[in-house]
DNA sequence: ATATTATTTTAGCAGTTGCTTAAATGATAT
DNA sequence: ATATCATTTAAGCAACTGCTAAAATAATAT
């Protein structure tokens, strides 16, 4: 295992300043990763949106939607609630999820793109 | 297997609605989540801020600065490179990496709260 | 109480990820 | 050409992910 392999005009500032900077923000990045990971996955990343698109909905709604197993959808939820992205309010038998306001906020540039279809305009 | 659920009162028009949404921007979708994966992981993440942030730096720098292998680091830049999230420049020996213009874009807005570490700040 | 509906949880497994170590390129210098 | 430096690639493996299928809750209805 060979780090610190510094080049031989490494600019010692320039690793410096990085070294900082990742020092103070990581708690953010630590942050910001989970997050994204959740996001990442292509089943929740609908999911997320159509919770941003439709206000709230259930695991069936959700299953039915998405094609898939409602199982599949209930962990995926599950995952989604235990780092706070979604929470719960009950109407009767049927449990309804929607974005926490935090990460709507977070999200919402990606939202935006999507909404109009333009992921793929980005110059 | 049950799919098709469908809850007693669901709400018909909203299901249709949300599968048009999902069937129009499933490419959207793809590529989205393909670019959050990529900056979910805490390493990947870490790199493609400082890139933002420096213009650019070669994998040496980078394994110094994260403090790891330059092997490992070097993988990450491969997955970065192979989906066209950073590009490579030659000078001399060296080899610098730097943020494309669609993905510096597309990652922005998080940069712009990592940078000032106001991820915990989202209301 | 039992049945039904809505949903979650558990166990198991195949596939993927990210690291380490070691070997392989690639480019410049001697 | 050989040596050295910068970097990548390949093999191997432990840990993690997301699915299926089956069992377990939870709440309402009969």
């Amino acid at each position: 295992m060979e780090i610190n392999c510094i080049r031989d005009k490494a600019d010692e500032s320039q690793i410096r300043r990085c070294r900082e900077r990742l020092k103070e923000l990581n708690d953010s990045f630590f942050e910001l990763s989970q997050g994204l990971e959740l996001a990442s996955n292509n089943v929740r990343l609908k999911i997320l949106f159509l919770l941003y698109e439709e206000s709230r909905l259930c695991v069936c709604d959700l299953s039915d939607v998405l094609g898939m197993n409602i199982s599949a959808v209930s962990q995926h939820l599950r995952k989604l609630k235990d780092r706070d992205l979604i929470i719960l309010s009950k109407a009767g038998k049927i449990i309804f999820y929607s974005l926490t306001p935090k990460y709507e906020q977070m999200l919402k540039p990606f939202f935006k793109l999507l909404e109009e279809n333009k992921i793929f305009n980005l110059v």
